[in-house]
Parts: C-alpha cells; sequence; structure tokens
DNA sequence: CGGCCGACCGATCGATCGATCGGTTTTGTC
DNA sequence: GACAAAACCGATCGATCGATCGGTCGGCCG
C-alpha cells in the first residue's frame, strides 16, 4: 500500500549505502566506508556490485521506482473527484519524503553525481513525478476547482516544496508527521488555487 | 544597488572554482582542477589559500554575504506597506537565483561540505535571509493584508521556492527572467494570503 | 561422499589525492 | 636601480583512493 512504509524494501547493503551518503554524500563517500557499514569487505562489497557508481545507481533507481510506484498507487484507490486527487498525490509525495527522508534526500541530491545515461533515466523519473502532479492541476483547471494562470510552474513549486521537506525535517522536531503534512497539503492547495 | 548584476564583485580564483563547484560538486573536485581553472599551478593557488576548504569557505561566504546585503538593501529603499516589502524581498530572491544562479546553486548545495563551525555560520546567514521573509509575513498578518495560518511554515516555503530556481532555470530557457520574476512572485503572494 | 558455486576476504595494485618544500619571477616603493 | 614583499612554480611528499587479484569457506545437489 502507498501509506505503509513499515517493511524494509531495500536491499541490506543499499541500505547502509544509504546512511553514508546521507551523511557524507557520494564524493564524500570511500568505499571503504560502505563496505564496514554493509559488515563486509571491500573485496565482499564487490561481489554484489561492479563500482561506487553501480552501488548510487541501484540505490536512486529502486527509492525512485518506490516512489513512482506509490505515486501511481496514491491515485489508483482515489475518490475521483480532482479535489481528491491532487491532495492523493500531494499527501503521498510528503509521507514519502516524511518516512523515507534520507532515501529521498539522497536521491534528490545526489542526481550530479549519476554519470552519463544514469542521470537521464533519473530525471527521467523524476519528471514523471512532476508529470503526475501537473496532471492532477490541469485537470483541476479543467473542472474549474484551481486556478493558477502558470500550471506548470506551480506543479514545480508543489514537487520542490515536497522535496525540500527532506531536507529540514527532523523525527523530533516541533510537529508530528501528521501535522507537517496537513500544514504543507494547505500550502500545495493555495500554490493551485 | 540590490539590483544590479552586472560587476564581478568575486575574487578571480574564488570565480574559478565557483565554475568548478558547480559543475562537479566540492568533493568531486581536485585541487588540481581547481589551479587549472584558476590559471595557477597548485601551488601558486596555496599561496592564496590554505587549504580546499578553505576556498569552499570563502566562497559560500562571500556569496551570502552578497545576498544578505542585497535583501538588506531591498528593504531599505522600499515603499513602506508590507506587501511592497514582501515583493521587495521575494523579488531580490528571485534576482538572486537567477542571475547569481551558479554561485547561488553551490552556496546551497554545499552546505554539506563544510566542515567543523564554517557549517553553523553558513546556517546562521542562511536563517536570517529566511527571517527577513517571516518577518515580511508576520507583518503582513498584523496589517490584515495575509492571512497564512502557518506563517513560519509559509517562509520556509517561499524561501525553498526561491532557492529552487537556481536547480533549474536555464539562461537560454522558455522565459525571460522577467517573467520568471513575475509568476514566482504571484506564486509566493499564494503562499501568504 | 564429491564436486561445484555463491559469498566472502586479506593483500595489493597503479593512480591520484591534498598538501608542502625550496626556489624563482614579478611587482611596488624609495 | 636596489631591495623587500608578494606572487608564483616544478617537484615531490605520505596517504588514500577505487578496484582487482588469488584464494578460502560453507552449504546445496547428485
Amino acid at each position: 500500500m502507498w501509506r505503509d512504509y513499515d517493511k524494509a524494501g531495500l536491499d541490506p547493503i543499499l541500505e547502509a549505502a544509504l546512511q553514508v551518503f546521507a551523511a557524507k554524500g557520494y564524493h564524500g563517500t570511500t568505499i571503504r566506508e560502505l563496505a564496514a557499514a554493509a559488515g563486509l569487505s571491500v573485496a565482499g562489497l564487490y561481489h554484489h556490485y561492479a563500482s561506487k557508481q553501480d552501488i548510487l545507481f541501484a540505490l536512486v533507481t529502486s527509492v525512485m521506482t518506490d516512489l513512482l510506484e506509490r505515486v501511481e498507487g496514491a491515485l489508483e484507490d482515489s475518490p475521483p473527484d480532482v479535489g481528491s486527487r491532487f491532495a492523493r498525490v500531494v499527501e503521498c509525495m510528503l509521507h514519502f519524503h516524511l518516512f523515507q527522508r534520507e532515501a529521498a534526500f539522497v536521491a534528490s541530491t545526489e542526481l550530479r553525481s549519476l554519470e552519463g545515461s544514469h542521470r537521464q533515466e533519473y530525471v527521467a523519473m523524476r519528471d514523471r513525478v512532476q508529470a503526475a502532479i501537473e496532471t492532477q492541476i490541469v485537470a483541476g483547471l479543467d473542472a474549474g476547482e484551481f486556478s493558477t494562470p502558470f500550471p506548470h510552474e506551480a506543479a514545480r513549486a508543489v514537487a520542490t516544496l515536497c522535496v525540500g521537506v527532506a531536507s529540514w525535517y527532523q523525527p523530533d522536531g516541533e510537529h508530528s508527521p501528521a501535522e507537517v503534512t496537513r500544514r504543507h497539503l494547505e500550502l500545495a492547495r493555495r500554490l493551485v488555487m
């Protein structure tokens, strides 16, 4: 389910890499740190992945695939009205960036560290998420429920707002995830109204 | 003046470092690349800066100081009404992230690469910018012109919106800087209305 | 039991890293 | 034009980088 964040769902090696990448960044992380975090020797790590770049690519691909499936799932079981559908997508995005904070953070900040075609593949997945938001906004305009003169910029702003959550949210912070979601859902609504 | 982006204003060495950092990131950049970009030998580069970390810190400090002075300047010669003052700050932020795109991008993304107290000093400057936005929002609430129930979150959202511009804007893109500014000023207004 | 394969490791590779050395050239001042 | 200071450089340092090597181990299949 798109609201379920209990199960692991990530290769233990990638889960370990995620923690180190989140703390030090891709280029700031050494193969030896990745191996140690995974509880393996350097050679043992290379048995599972061909290179450091391979680890990053497998990680962000796994994370973005998870996000895409959740966004699609959030739309599938949504009430048919545009207001609900827009809220579902935004709520899904907020939940993901709250509950998979480090994964979402690494995926969004290490775009620059992806080499060659890997970067384009990532951007394509990123664009699909943003397109899902824009689709709901345009549908809302057609239905007369939204009135933003700039649906494309509004969609990017909503996405930026949600992605940004992963940059500042702290689990022990002032507000609960539910409250953060409520407030930013309201901010997103104002962007498209 | 806070709208003037003609003059250089940056140490040539830092200007060269800016280009390389923007393209490859701090940890992805070598001292030799920095020296080559500055037209110096490695030893010649070390005559001006004590370390690679020193170069990054001098760069982001210079950039953030510039931004802070512009924000203050934008408020100083503003009409006294809250609507104008809010618009001034947001316009100043948007211009900075449009016309100093690479500098703003590096300053915002390489926060993680700052070591020790340098990071805290940067965060303090960053918070001062966001506080300037929040101050205008609160003033607008007091004056009855704004109505957002979450001024703190709205201020962060406005800042995120402006900073994000540096991540996607391309000078040869579809819209002119003036048009980008106009549209995002409208989005910012909706966030606080 | 014998053979094999995936999982894993210690040791080490060549390359490159950030940084430093002693020494040379350029520049500004009187 | 003497001279000190600033600017700059070739050569090289020890450390560490990503990656690879030959080999060990344990469990599964016949």
